[in-house]
DNA sequence: CCACAACCTGACCAATCGGTCAACATAATT
DNA sequence: AATTATGTTGACCGATTGGTCAGGTTGTGG
């Protein structure tokens, strides 16, 4: 038994760690120019330099630039999944579409390039990822549909369309990480701060939970 | 007087006519070429095809493919800006914001291509529109903000911060557009109907409405 | 009818693109 | 130490890009 193979347990080696390191400089490079300039705007060069390795070298580690953009597509999707969690084992519309804005408005600001990639990859009639929209995303959607729906005929909320509830959610949370330049720029150029950040979650949670008749 | 002066009025002649029919058809080929391929993607030739002119015809009427696209974002802008009417001598804020969501939502649906290109344009931090943002843009908001605060002040709405009370409204109404292939999908593969249309309209006006304490 | 201006376009060009590859360097295995 | 597997990279390639231009056609005003 080597030193090495104290140093990490999963995976072991120094050839694993150069490939792990080599491939998040590169993914990490490659959500940000994505988002910047969008897949036909990004070149495999600039994501290079931003890596700080040569271009062969991103090639060695993804075949095509369009394997490296559905790696990178991927990637926040999981992310954006992994926000429903909120939504479930939750006793209320309260609580859950409460908490399920908190972790999108979490999403947006920590994650905005990722954000800014997916809206790009949907606006563009999403060319990649069209099938994750028809399974995976389908049925996220109806069974949070059929909570909601059940939460209203429980008489916990106000009986309005759960679908176009959905989307509102999306969109309003989605807004602070697509249209963040934009926040920016309406905000003096600046970012927006931690107080502004607790400011827009609050308005956006009291607007949507009076909305949906849980507050008065 | 000859006969083809007696035809249009403002713009005389057959010169004028072709010119600007030329355009026009430039123009909205462009518009969504931008739209489903962004600024990087989008080619002169593909353009061009979908104009059915010759690409060097593109040229003579725009000299580069960025003084195209500024014209398109441009054009949108401005339809944008028009939709403030709406807010304008309402009353309150029921009738106002009411009729400002409808606004936005018809242009989500007369002018997907158009919503596309400004989403796709700040996403990517406005390198051609940022003087609109930081003038025009930034007074209109300003504009509305203090408009809304003084229903706010006069009780004939609930105490929400404008500001992220405007996102709101941009963000969900422009969803309808710029994810609309998402909301197709989701909507077993078909285009929103009339219906749906009015469904979706009427879920958003319910839901803000109430939201901001307007009704019951 | 003529002369000028506006419009049209096939052919072309330099630059850049995604991707390849041979040659080499380093680490792991035997 | 020798062999093999993995990682590295400058140089290169065909294809495509935005843009140009010379030489043409068509419409207009005198």
């Amino acid at each position: 038994m080597t030193a090495n193979a104290q140093v990490s347990r999963i995976g072991r080696g120094k050839r694993t760690d150069i490939r792990r390191e080599n491939e998040r400089l590169i993914l990490q490079a490659a959500e940000k120019v994505f988002a910047e300039a969008g897949f036909g705007g990004a070149t495999m060069q600039l994501i290079a330099d931003m890596a700080g390795l040569p271009k062969a070298n991103l090639h060695y580690y993804f075949a095509t630039k369009e394997d490296l953009y559905r790696k990178v597509v991927h990637d926040i999707f999981e992310i954006w999944l992994r926000a429903a969690d909120s939504f479930d084992n939750a006793p209320g519309p309260a609580e859950g579409i409460g908490a399920y804005i908190d972790a999108k408005m979490d999403i947006s600001r920590r994650h905005p390039f990722g954000s800014k990639v997916w809206a790009s990859e949907v606006m563009h009639g999403a060319p990649v990822i069209q099938d994750y929209l028809e399974t995976t995303l389908r049925d996220w959607t109806d069974g949070r549909i059929a909570a909601i729906q059940r939460w209203i005929d429980e008489g916990k909320m106000a009986p309005v369309n759960p679908r176009h509830l959905l989307y509102m959610l999306w969109a309003t949370t989605q807004h602070y990480a697509d249209f963040g330049h934009q926040v920016e720029t309406l905000n003096a150029g600046r970012p927006l701060t931690d107080r502004q950040w607790r400011e827009a979650k609050d308005s956006v949670k009291m607007i949507i939970l009076r909305g949906i008749g849980v507050l008065p």
